[in-house]
DNA sequence: TTGATAAAATCATCTGATGACTTGATGAGC
DNA sequence: GCTCATCAAGTCATCAGATGATTTTATCAA
């Protein structure tokens, strides 16, 4: 193991860790050196090892026990990607987003349970326009109308996902554009849900698509200028 | 028995603290209170505060800048869903992957470089049968072609999620299941290519779907028999 | 107004000390 | 020989104090 560098010394230890822990140099289940042998081996104070060691329990990289010791718990680290997924571009989470919705409403279309459709039917009433209740209000509508369209997918793996680019994304735009994206009409909404009700797949997934289409053009647009 | 974890002032102190910033009690970009008032606020010492907020800055919640403060850097913690995800079937993830996997054929469709093209075609030839090398080695072959399908699409948030589904997915498949998955034969991985480098998008990603759909009919077979 | 300088605020790191828990060894009692 | 209480060593958990490095703000002269 490598002494740190300057500057961001725990960070640098919890980095020098986790590539030793990722080259598999310990088993899983098996101990690592204690806090005052990590303190000679990373040339740092034992404070310092100790917030290193504490991110790494974090990340589910190791487990800490009181009175016995340190050990790995897991030798791969997952926990990174959807970091790296927030540090994208605005553009590619949108993008990244519209597929999962896209797909979504294919599957939607071969699964929608009659409450689904019942509930798709209400929110699609309920949206109304920007005019109702202001533009926040009515961007939770909006908001709740696509996230029951990826529900009716009945995939779990594709909910969590979509929640996660939501909120990514809602977060992106209030802090950096002012919510100027071209809002798709009531029609283009219809279509998918008609698409979904009548079973039509390849219907449903095109309706997504087409009406994300000028909002990431907009995107383009407002990223590039 | 089940021993309650009194011993963890740490980890109470981060999960306090992540409860309050995703709780939108401080704005992002926002200053969060400095050591010593967090000290007070937390009723715990400064060793444990910085502990806290160093798990909450690899989380990318947080962000310290020395002299100045720790200011909110975002109010989604990727992590939970993260978890939440890995915690959904194989055969959701597998299906969102393979969401992910149709789209990126559209986009690389549209998008692709004559680098890209290159790769893809040499990936294909290079691929050949279980026959060549074994079982393992063919499986790697194929995982680098459909990741450089994907890497074609010049999407990195898509990129990312596919490779974390993929690594997730050979996971649970190397301890659950014993790999007789279908495998989609060449020709139908050749229409993929074929389609993309024609610039086809609709075809991209119907070649993408129709070899996936067997593949997850094997797996519903599987894990509801 | 501008620019340099000093002071204050804040995080980064180190050091030393004490407490709490786990583990293994020891030995008495049966 | 076996069981169980006790003890000691090893290890993580936490606290306290001090110094360094960096950024921000206040001050003041030109």
């Amino acid at each position: 193991m490598q002494p740190i560098n300057r500057t961001n010394l725990a960070e640098s230890a919890a980095e020098s860790l986790r590539a030793e822990i990722l080259s598999g140099r310990w088993a899983v289940g098996e101990r690592i050196p204690n806090e005052t042998a990590l303190t000679e081996l990373l040339a740092v104070s034992r404070g310092t090892v100790r917030e290193a060691v504490r991110v790494l329990i974090s990340k589910g990289l190791l487990d800490a026990r009181q009175g016995s010791g340190t050990y790995v718990r897991s030798t791969v680290d997952a926990s990174g990607a959807l970091d790296r997924v927030k540090r994208t571009s605005l553009r590619d989470q949108w993008e990244a987003r519209a597929a999962l919705d896209v797909e979504a409403a294919r599957l939607a279309a071969l699964r929608r349970t009659p409450e689904d459709l019942e509930r798709l039917f209400k929110l699609l009433r309920a949206r109304g326009t920007v005019a109702d209740g202001g533009r926040e209000a009515f961007s939770q509508r909006d908001i709740a109308f696509h996230r029951s369209i990826v529900e009716a997918s009945g995939n779990r793996a594709i909910i969590e996902l979509y929640d996660f680019f939501t909120s990514a994304i809602l977060e992106t735009i209030h802090s950096t554009l002012n919510g100027d994206l071209p809002e798709p009409d009531d029609r283009a909404h219809a279509a998918i849900v008609e698409a979904i009700a009548t079973g039509n797949p390849d219907e449903a997934a095109a309706s997504v698509r087409a009406f994300m289409a000028p909002v990431l053009a907009e995107l383009d647009r407002l990223l590039t200028q």
